[in-house]
DNA sequence: TACAGTTGTTCATTATATTGAGCGATCAAG
DNA sequence: CTTGATCGCTCAATATAATGAACAACTGTA
């Protein structure tokens, strides 16, 4: 059925189509689908495939990318709450992004927990990196240098030179970390 | 079904979830949707609501916008049948345009017919704009000045300033116009 | 080996989107 | 007032998407 989510793509169609100065069923005849389908979607009693997306846009034409950047430009968020922080990939170590969309953004910071024996691996990427340990420690290894830091201590490096986080202990290890640009 | 459509959303979905490190399922349970219909989706044998892709993207999270951004940008198309001007909108006035996508271009050259007693009515626009009279007549009114132009003549105001078109004859009028940055 | 956990996939059932036809309302022409 | 042609909307039938449970294949552990 309609969407019960954010935008209202029913009224976002509806405007396209008068703005280009087509009746339901012109518009209908040029996608190749029935009239009553453009009904029903414009009243968002019908939430379309992305497949009938395409062939209406197509009858304007314009590209699906058009379509939804048109959408209402997310007024650029300030705060957050704990929860909204966006986790970015599960397992044994958690990142919390803050913000969703680092598109155009210079920093991208994350709020990191590592459960005992987590592992990132070898990381290197086209950034700068900092952070600061909040709880538990964490081996930190920047090319050749290894060093585990503990609560309060922090580190700074250029992400291209290999690096490598690896909590050793038997406590859980919490940290904040910011890389410029956005890069992980 | 799966879309007869040309891009290949399924493989693309899979490519992100993959760069973030989710399993169909755990994608699943963040989106809040049945892991099953993540597979049909990713072979292209299911073509998803704009709402379920919406709920996908979210566990990532991604925009609807920022998805379809990535698509491959086609390649700019250099010649043009008569059959692929666009018709921008019908009715007494045909407009057929050079070219679908004109974002951030410079350029929107129309093939333009009018019927005999057509009327575009009092427009304006920000830009600037010329055109040819190839066959029949067209009366130009710009601001407070008026013309009826025949076959060869020609025009180029700039669109802020109010204007119109109208056909007073009785045989089809046909011209080509150019506007400057697109803007009908 | 056996077990428990994961992976992606498939299947029948259910929910939903889409079709094709028809409705009343509106407008212009005869 | 008719007639014909639109307009957008609604309804029953059909096509399709989505669910929830099961499957085989693969993993690491005991």
């Amino acid at each position: 059925m309609a969407e019960g989510n954010g935008f209202d793509l029913g009224s976002r169609l509806k405007t396209l189509r008068e703005a280009h100065n087509l009746s339901q069923r012109e518009l209908a005849k040029r996608a190749g689908v029935s009239n009553a389908i453009i009904s029903m979607i414009e009243q968002n009693r019908s939430s379309p495939s992305v497949g009938m997306l395409k062939k209406l846009l197509d009858g304007f034409p314009l590209s699906l990318a058009e379509f939804f950047a048109l959408e209402v430009p997310p007024k650029p968020q300030i705060y957050f709450a704990a929860r909204e922080l966006v986790e970015l990939a599960g397992g044994s170590i958690s990142y919390r992004q803050v913000g969703r969309d680092l598109a155009g953004r210079a920093l991208q910071m994350l709020h990191e927990r590592y459960a005992p024996g987590a592992d990132t691996g070898e990381l290197s990427h086209n950034a700068e990196e900092c952070g600061i340990i909040l709880r538990g420690r964490l081996e930190v290894t920047v090319g050749d240098q290894v060093k585990v830091l503990g609560p309060g201590e922090a580190y700074y490096f250029d992400s291209r030179t290999t690096h490598r986080f690896r909590n050793l202990g038997d406590e859980e290890c919490e940290a904040v970390s910011a890389n410029s640009p956005p890069s992980f």
